[in-house]
DNA sequence: AGTTTCCTACGAACTATTTCGTATCCAAAG
DNA sequence: CTTTGGATACGAAATAGTTCGTAGGAAACT
């Protein structure tokens, strides 16, 4: 294993958003979504995008005359990686009462709604079928993974 | 209204929790417990804390020889500010997609799930007597005969 | 009274991140 | 061939946050 790339910091953040809704993009391209939301100058992005490829987060393609960058993390595995220091940080590591004010603090839609419910169901069941899997036997214990 | 609390950094979120949790305390006590889970010096939580003082999120009593420190922000209130500014820059604004996430990603107890359980029927019937503003309604036949 | 101990105040260094100016390159247009 | 426009590279300032050393004061101890 070579390294793992590090936590992103927000600008980083706000260019693998770009990159995972887009697909690869040149910084051009990037610079342009950003300045919708907020003021950036294009050396700015470029110069982050350059680092964030040092860092392991995106790779590129320096073929053509402009640079295509691509996201070299998961959408899915960032967001879990940051949510865990956010729980932790915000919450002294209860998930659970930041789904509680998650659902309770905004609007939630029934559909929304719906889509926790069936959720919850398929957690029960594994927890059913397969109650806490691969962890020595132990009364109760809510094991924080590593 | 004088000015709203701004947004606490790690270092103060981590001293409001310790004021959250404790009531009231010094800033030998926070100090501390701080370093039961890093290394930090004194002064450092101290410097933190006059900081803090300066920002609003926390009061003092300087009576005696050693101040005391009370949290100025509520602790539901901080976290749902942090919570909305998370969910933007990680969740690109869907909380759905964060609730969903943390559920999936880690474990939850059948305790836990009977509480968010209960909340999705406090919020339905909710939605029932006071429906969403502009929410025709919306054919939601997901009850699971739970 | 002298000394030790505990406390606050505050400047300043250090780190991380963001921002951008400027140099330079290269291809296409003129 | 020269100009122009768009692109990268890179240094360095600006900003934000964290860390701690040192000074000074007041109570406690002997």
């Amino acid at each position: 294993m070579p390294k793992p790339p590090p936590k992103p910091t927000d600008a980083e953040l706000e260019i693998l958003q770009v990159l995972w809704q887009h697909g690869p993009a040149t910084v051009r391209l990037v610079n342009e979504q950003l300045s919708e939301r907020r003021e950036i100058g294009y050396t700015t992005t470029l110069k982050i995008m350059q680092l964030m490829l040092e860092k392991g987060l995106v790779q590129r393609d320096d073929e053509g005359r402009s640079h295509v960058y691509r996201a070299a993390v998961r959408e899915h595995d960032t967001q879990g990686l940051l949510l865990d220091r956010f729980v932790e940080a915000t919450f002294g590591g209860s998930a659970l009462k930041l789904v509680l004010q998650a659902l309770g603090h905004r609007r939630t839609s029934p559909d929304e709604l719906a889509q926790i419910r069936r959720l919850l169901n398929d957690i029960e069941i594994q927890n059913a079928t397969a109650p806490t899997p691969a962890t020595p036997a132990k009364a109760d214990d809510n094991a924080p993974s590593a």
